[in-house]
DNA sequence: TTTCGTTATATTTGATAATATATAACGAAA
DNA sequence: TTTCGTTATATATTATCAAATATAACGAAA
């Protein structure tokens, strides 16, 4: 979990949060952002799209159109998928999807890590 | 301007960039965000609400309820106002808005440098 | 007292995004 | 051949947000 970060007013410590978001864009478009990563997370746990989806409580289309965004712009496929069979088919998080979504995160965390340092020499009038 | 930042797969540049946000709570509510900063940066140069908001392309009504939301949120009054009178009034930001505005845009730059740096140091499969 | 360009606020309209619903295609297994 | 739970896609509806419009209050200066 995030640690607190605050600004120092004087002596008095304030209730200033610092929050962040990061995402990676391809050619303009985005690529990756937590959202996305909360998916494919979700995928690589569930094996389907639709538990995917609802495990997150977003609708079939979205995570759908989500997953379409990454393929389309990513270098390698992130995810596969398979229609009809047993259990009716499914989705997979590429071993390309995995590094993706570590990396994502590492930086992440490294980033949040950053500005908790960054806020504590903050000092405001 | 900001520098490009990549990740680099193997030997082969990619065009992956690495985008971020930052924005500063208070209470759970949003105090500061890139976009008003910009706002009150405008406050500061126009001397108006209504010139700042022209200057950006932005509706006067959203600018006012941004700066109302930060003033309601910030610990000190980010900006003063005046109604009638010569140039019929006018908007002003004070001193402790402008450390509030050079805080987060120092930090928000020294955080781009550090993502680049991270992105630098990122391979994937 | 009138004029002027603001701040401040409410209401209406329009645009955009999210959601719900429906349906076809698929292929392994019974 | 039928069943099943998926993927994949389109369309219609709803909800949310942004923009446009209108109006009152204000106070220094002419």
């Amino acid at each position: 979990m995030r640690l607190k970060s605050y600004f120092f007013l004087y002596n008095n410590i304030m209730d200033y949060k610092i929050k962040s978001r990061i995402w990676i864009e391809a050619d303009g478009d985005i690529l990756l952002g937590e959202g996305r990563v909360s998916l494919l997370k979700a995928i690589d746990e569930e094996g389907s799209l639709t538990k995917a989806a609802k495990s997150l409580g977003m609708s079939y289309k979205k995570a759908w159109s989500l997953i379409d965004a990454v393929n389309k712009r990513a270098e390698k496929p992130v995810t596969t998928s398979s229609i009809g069979g047993k259990g009716g088919g499914g989705a997979q998080l590429t071993a390309y999807g995995k590094s993706l979504v570590e990396a994502f995160e590492t930086i992440n965390e490294n980033c949040w890590e950053f500005l908790d340092e960054q806020i504590k020499n903050t000092k405001l009038k």
